[in-house]
DNA sequence: GCGACAG
DNA sequence: ATCTTGTCGC
């Protein structure tokens, strides 16, 4: 069986490793990674895909994809340990390091602070934003109808992220810190990678890389070299 | 006790 | 997350 308690300290010992503050030496940044995280097999497999694009252009320069055998379930509150082996495969396989990652999940907006996207930043050190889909913890004022639209997510008197409505008539994204990016900037980084879709530009072609979309599949056709 | 609960 | 087509709404 899984120590769940043991991984929920485990999660309250590493969020106080978390830097909520921008450190970055260089800004802006030049490359922006996307990692998403899919399995296969009935779940006996996990998939990650990890997208490189260059910034501001925001065009793909390179991606990675890893599959490895699956160690844990799905348990509210514990994602980061049934994802991060995943990243971290994919991570190693690629040859250009970014200067920030979006991860699809959450960051500090978690109920010990240590949604994935903190857990994966703190493992390789590198400054990360959590993009993710649904609420976990926290409240927040209803959003209005308009593109745009946005809330600050409170939990226990602090704030832990926004709320925002990235795209008109969709449900809005929960963004918040990962590692060594500030709230503020955590919003403003999101906001400098949109291209009129939902989600973000990393965030949307790992997701493509990963679920193998057509639009990455036409991408290929471009660029053959980049086969892997 | 009851409801909520990232991917 | 994943299984999956068409369909309703702006």
């Amino acid at each position: 069986m899984i120590d769940t308690q043991a991984l929920r300290l485990e999660q309250l010992q590493r969020a106080g490793d978390v830097i909520r503050h921008d450190d970055f030496l260089q800004n802006p940044p030049v490359f922006i990674a996307g990692a998403d995280v899919g399995f296969e097999q009935e779940g006996e497999v996990t998939r990650a895909a990890i997208a490189i694009l260059r910034y501001p252009s925001l065009e793909l320069v390179e991606y990675q994809v890893a599959r490895i055998t699956t160690t844990m379930p799905y348990i509210p509150g514990l994602l980061s340990f049934r994802e991060y082996p995943a990243l971290l495969a994919a991570w190693e396989q690629l040859q250009q390091k970014p200067d920030l990652i979006f991860v699809d999940g959450h960051g500090i907006s978690h109920p010990r602070r240590l949604g994935v996207a903190s857990h994966f930043g703190l493992l390789v050190n590198v400054p990360t934003i959590g993009v993710a889909k649904k609420r976990l913890c926290g409240t927040f004022a209803p959003l209005d109808s308009a593109a745009g639209a946005l809330a600050p997510l409170e939990d226990k008197g602090e704030q832990l992220g926004w709320v925002w409505r990235s795209k008109a008539r969709c449900n809005p994204l929960f963004i918040a810190t990962g590692h060594r990016v500030s709230t503020a900037s955590a919003l403003a980084w999101v906001q400098h990678c949109m291209a009129g879709y939902r989600l973000p530009e990393p965030t949307r072609w790992a997701d493509a890389i990963a679920s193998r979309r057509p639009a990455f599949l036409r991408w290929l056709q471009l660029h053959p070299e980049m086969s892997p």
